[in-house]
DNA sequence: ATTAATGCAAAGTTTTTGCATCCTA
DNA sequence: TAGGATGCAAAAACTTTGCATTAAT
């Protein structure tokens, strides 16, 4: 039977407020912050099995693995330059149709929409800065 | 001036060719079956260069990262059972408008759409056999 | 002949894992 | 108090990089 931990309540707690889709190693500092003892081996233990459980979600830039704890039917905007993930709620109305169709190879459980561009803000600034990590 | 090399000729070509979104790893097997002296760097820097100069894209699956030379408006199916990935020409094109939208956060150069369900064949055997890497 | 590109190997990065210990139920 | 979960550290997996050498133009 599964137990309940701080380690896991933090890290599930922190992903359902945040809005900056983290990295693992962000939550590992963050979480480090509460719980100074915690592992990195712990983090990834706990962020597989939410993901596995399908309470969470992930984001795969071109730089990181994001995570996401809204697993509502939203989409991801991706921006080139600084690599910031934003949520798009919007767009991805005209596609629900899409879920738990059958299509020629399988049948569709779930789906993810990337779109990638650049955002307001470096659009603005023209040289972007890089938001590693 | 960029240089052409059989090393360069052979991964773009197999990647024309080959319809398994095969693995970075993949590409290096089978590139030293016709280029014995062939290094991963190589591999792994041809594959950086084509993916930035928009040659190729990747699909991230949950266990590897896909090339594809295909850069035709299509997106791909991942079976969650054996992971295998599968081109899909139909189902994408009633998202076509999005391209060079402006939405709120920024504006959409392109995107990605992956469906996740369960292929055919492993519906079939139910308990679908790995086919990692 | 230049110099871009490769091969090699070492190093960097990220993630997983074995095991002793801890702590939840 | 049983055994699931953690902390630690080592290892695995994946990718990048510096540099001497090779080879395309």
């Amino acid at each position: 039977m599964e137990r309940q931990t701080i380690q896991k309540k933090f890290i599930f707690d922190y992903l359902k407020i945040v809005k900056s889709h983290p990295t693992a190693e962000v939550i590992y500092k963050e979480a480090r912050k509460k719980i100074p003892t915690i592992s990195q081996g712990t983090v990834y233990r706990i962020l597989n099995n939410l993901k596995n459980g399908g309470k969470i979600q992930t984001i795969d830039t071109k730089e990181n693995i994001r995570f996401d704890a809204d697993i509502s039917s939203h989409t991801h905007f991706i921006c080139e330059k600084c690599n910031t993930v934003f949520d798009v709620y919007d767009e991805c109305s005209k596609c629900e149709i899409l879920k738990n169709k059958k299509i020629k190879v399988g049948k569709i459980n779930h789906y993810k929409i990337n779109f990638y561009g650049i955002c307001n803000k470096c659009q603005k600034i023209k040289h972007g800065s890089r938001n590693k990590k």
